[in-house]
DNA sequence: TTGGTCATGATCCTATTGGATATTTCATTT
DNA sequence: AAATGAAATATCCAATAGGATCATGACCAA
């Protein structure tokens, strides 16, 4: 018997696939399954309580959307985290994309799309309010990183745009990255001691309140149509959290 | 050192689901299932002679893909063809994306891109040696033209950005609209016959030709090094495709 | 002993078959 | 003509048999 999952991840049975699909999507995205190793389609499907034919279905679905790999006869593996070199590439990919999609947005600009920005700046703001670091935060702070980008890149009016950028899905690898870096052992090894003292410099540099105020800077000159403005607070947005993030990623990857 | 076979050495075995997944691909692709049709899982797997159980697969990666769509509990159809929205879309994407390939492919020029470059040039020049307009003339111009610019995107040595652009599938796209409207019986309907005029205007206006001069002129600005003359000369070069191919996605619009 | 080859078993992917359930269609009734 | 119900159709899932790969360990040769 092997409880390896909470009890919430059990299947509410409606439209098998695509629940077993969204429910191994979130186990790969937060870490449930460990990245690089391999899926077993019968212990996932025991452990859903469904058949194989459903989980193999959802794997196929996941396939193409980058989060695991299939080698045929041999099964399916979930994709390993961000090398140094995906992550510069990623960030290269954000910076061309959203420079076009704030710029976009501040021409287009409309009362509704004030109106979410708004919304969403205050539920940033929220988050701060505990001011906390850790996972937890770090989670907040993504979730709503996610739905800021996203909110822009849909108020540029490029549905195609806004799905391609959306489906690199960064926010979440970042996310598999921290906490990655939060749960190896914090024993008395000198790589780990190297990676905790990253980390908390990371935690500590006021990240949180900083991309708050980036993001409110992007807003303010999107609502008042300043496009070149808002394309060049983007950039400088993305590379701050380049530049940040990078060494918590080299560290990373230099122990595994 | 282990003087182990290439990737490709590896003996292909029979995958079904792998296999069926082309197939059903290129149905779709060539128009044998007609755009905006359901999709029989049964009637599909029969004709295939294999069972329903890789079919499923099959279209559940093929709906990542964009290229079916399901509805649950009422099976899956293929995506209709692109409208006129979609179209515009897609090119402000590729201009977009192509613009920054060509620059940053020109800024790391090296010796085996040029021959590269140059090889598909004289692939390109060779289907323009027979004159003939129609499907068969299209579709070669579209095999080069996604090859010439699959390569322009990997050369700029980005690759999460080449697949973003890659997984467009923009050539395909293109040609099934194109299969699409040269299918349509040419009987005494009105419609058809201003149609086939708008579709003989684009088959003699010089398409084949053009798009090659094009490409050339792109790929010796990417040799020389010249970022912004090669980032100019592509965003160009999409423009005119745009404005040439745009009357046939209207009058194919009209008509569905 | 050391190195390599080969057989054997376990594990897991792969595919077919059959049955349960939802949807659609069509005939019947009001 | 509209509505209801039942048969037909198709999706959807489960159970199981069939194969391939990998791991373990024994055997043989150097």
């Amino acid at each position: 018997m092997s409880t390896t999952f909470p009890e919430g991840a059990r299947i509410a049975r409606s439209v098998l696939s695509d629940e077993t699909y969204g429910v191994i999507r979130d186990l790969v995205l937060e870490h449930r399954i460990a990245p690089g190793s391999r899926v077993n389609i019968d212990s996932l499907s025991a452990e859903l309580g469904v058949s194989p034919t459903p989980v193999r279905e959802a794997l196929a679905r996941l396939e193409s959307d980058g989060l695991v790999v299939k080698v045929p006869l041999r099964g399916y593996s979930t994709t390993p985290l961000l090398t140094v070199r995906e992550f510069v590439e990623l960030t290269q990919f954000r910076v061309l994309i959203e420079q076009w999609t704030a710029a976009q947005a501040s021409a287009s600009i409309s009362p509704e799309t004030t109106a979410a920005l708004r919304a969403e700046l205050a539920a940033g703001r929220a988050t701060t309010g505990a001011r906390e670091a850790g996972p937890d935060a770090f989670r907040a702070l993504t979730d709503h990183d996610a739905r800021f980008h996203a909110l822009i890149a849909k108020s540029a009016g490029n549905d195609l745009i806004a799905q391609s950028f959306e489906r690199t899905h960064f926010h979440l690898h970042f996310l598999r990255l921290y906490l990655a870096s939060h749960s190896t052992d914090a024993d008395g090894d000198a790589d780990h001691r190297r990676l905790n003292a990253v980390l908390e410099e990371y935690d500590r540099s006021g990240q949180v309140s900083r991309t708050i105020d980036n993001h409110a800077a992007i807003a303010e000159a999107i609502i008042v149509g300043d496009a070149d403005g808002a394309s060049q607070l983007m950039r400088e947005h993305i590379e701050f959290s380049r530049v940040r993030f990078l060494p918590v990623v080299e560290m990373i990857a230099s122990l595994g």
